[in-house]
DNA sequence: GCGACAG
DNA sequence: ATCTTGTCGC
């Protein structure tokens, strides 16, 4: 099995593919929500991928899977404990995504490799993280309104890891970073387009919806 | 040594 | 993450 120093070497390895700029399709068609929920009494999880139409917001497709986690949850090595379930969901899908939406951080991350930055590195696809509490850095709170937002800067050498957003006013803001092959300014953009009612993207609620949906069905089946 | 610590 | 509907407060 995996230990911690293998995952922290592998974190190691696969930072150094992450592409921080750019790589997106023209015009974006498709956006994907990520999610995976736990059981509140066993080791069972269900991760979800939705696809969304990225003018209309309407569903495309839904992938699911249930599994049992087999790491455990250590701050800065979250990634490791979600990905399995959330590739098996991936691998049902038949229609892909120009961009994931994850629920966690990017690059906004103690050693700038969050879930967003590994699925993105996995799938070779533009990720981007949206979270919603800090994991790492400090930030001054952006402004009241939607749209406003500040710097979430790295402890150590002030590096700009991300924007903490206000995506509805007068609501806690989110935290958003770069995943793979997309900009910090593109991913806080893409979060406010898909923002539209609620503090969350769409694309998240929606994931997450259908996650739980999944590991209730499941375990009824059990 | 102490606090902080995505979901 | 999970607990959790109605309720308190602006």
């Amino acid at each position: 099995m995996l230990t911690e120093q293998d995952a922290i070497r592998l974190q190691e390895t696969l930072r150094q593919q992450v592409i921080p700029t750019d790589v997106l399709p023209a015009q974006l068609n498709i956006v994907a929500g990520v999610d995976v929920e736990y059981d509140k009494d066993s080791d069972l999880i269900a991760g979800a991928i939705v696809l969304l139409d990225y003018h209309t917001r309407e569903t495309l497709a839904i992938a699911t899977h249930c599994m049992q986690v087999e790491f455990p949850y250590i701050p800065g090595l979250f990634s490791f404990r979600e990905m399995p379930v959330l590739l098996e969901a991936w691998y049902k899908l038949s229609t892909f995504p120009d961009v994931i939406i994850c629920d966690g951080h990017g690059w906004a991350h103690p050693r700038r490799f969050g879930l967003a930055c590994h699925l993105g590195v996995t799938l070779d696809r533009p990720t981007l993280g949206c979270g919603k509490t800090r994991l790492t850095g400090h930030f001054e709170a952006p402004a009241v309104e939607r749209g406003s937002l500040s710097p979430l800067l790295a402890e150590d050498n002030g590096e700009h890891i991300g924007n903490v957003l206000r995506t509805q006013t007068g609501i806690n803001p989110v935290f958003v970073s770069a995943g793979h092959k997309i900009s910090l300014a593109a991913a806080t953009s893409l979060v406010l387009q898909m923002t539209t009612e609620y503090r969350l993207p769409e694309t998240t609620r929606k994931a997450d919806q259908y996650a739980r949906e999944a590991l209730l069905q499941y375990k009824g089946m059990l």
